[in-house]
DNA sequence: TAAACATATGAATAATTGTTCATATGAAAA
DNA sequence: TTTTCATATGAACAATTATTCATATGTTTA
């Protein structure tokens, strides 16, 4: 197995000198799958969708369902792939479940995504290149 | 269409203020989308791993392919998603296409996830909670 | 020009995933 | 306890997606 990775490009020189640097800074296969794994979750609209609700308030899944124009279940669905992976919490009251924001990291990434949409939509109208 | 959502939960009074909130705060569709398109674009490993190398320089498809023991084709069918979503820039020299990041967000937002994960993890050995 | 090299791309396949539907769980009210 | 309300969950289906294979495009060398 691991059979070395044939020349290619010709220059042969800083392709061993870049896999080394590879092989330092690549972090670990369980560390990319877990960050694959957290923007798959950032991945689909409904969450996000879900999480602009949650940035406003403590909110219980019918609330959710309802605010959102979609089903109790895919609402429940989707909010257990959430607290799975951290990004929310829940506290149940009563008869209710209400959900909420885990950390602080959730706001910081969706605004850098936001930002980086921002700069692209600056970039198109801005300039018409290729 | 568009029914008005049913009452649920009891508490009618917060409802209405909250929809309100949302109704202010919530993007556009569009941008919604837009977003979540982006974050799937980072939901992927061999993704996230060929942005990984792009960390450290700039380097051809061919170097990419024999550093992550991955296929030519493969690897071009994940740069032209990267590329089309404005993660990376590519470059003609020769024969060879060089591949470097696009724009500082990338980096931001991986640390970000690289942070979360993190928590997650110092969560888990310290505390044995639910 | 033809041949060789580096990359891109369309079609096919296998795997993953979001929603729906039916139903289960768990708490409060009758 | 039985009913009702709020939520969770398993199975099924449709849609999306990552990789492979074959081949096309574009550049350099002979």
């Amino acid at each position: 197995m691991e059979k070395k990775e044939a020349m290619c490009c010709e220059h042969t020189q800083v392709h061993e000198e870049l896999l080394q640097i590879i092989r330092q800074t690549m972090p670990e296969e369980t560390e990319l799958y877990d960050l694959a794994e957290l923007f798959k979750v950032f991945g689909d609209s409904t969450r996000i969708r879900i999480l602009f609700v949650l940035f406003e308030a403590e909110v219980c899944v019918c609330d959710l369902a309802a605010a959102l124009h979609m089903t109790q279940s895919a609402i429940s669905h989707q909010l257990r792939i959430l607290k799975q992976n951290k990004l929310v919490r829940s506290r149940r009251e009563g008869k209710s479940i209400f959900y909420s924001l885990a950390d602080a990291h959730v706001r910081t990434m969706i605004a850098q995504g936001r930002e980086h949409i921002e700069e692209d939509r600056k970039q198109i109208t801005g300039n018409p290149a290729s």
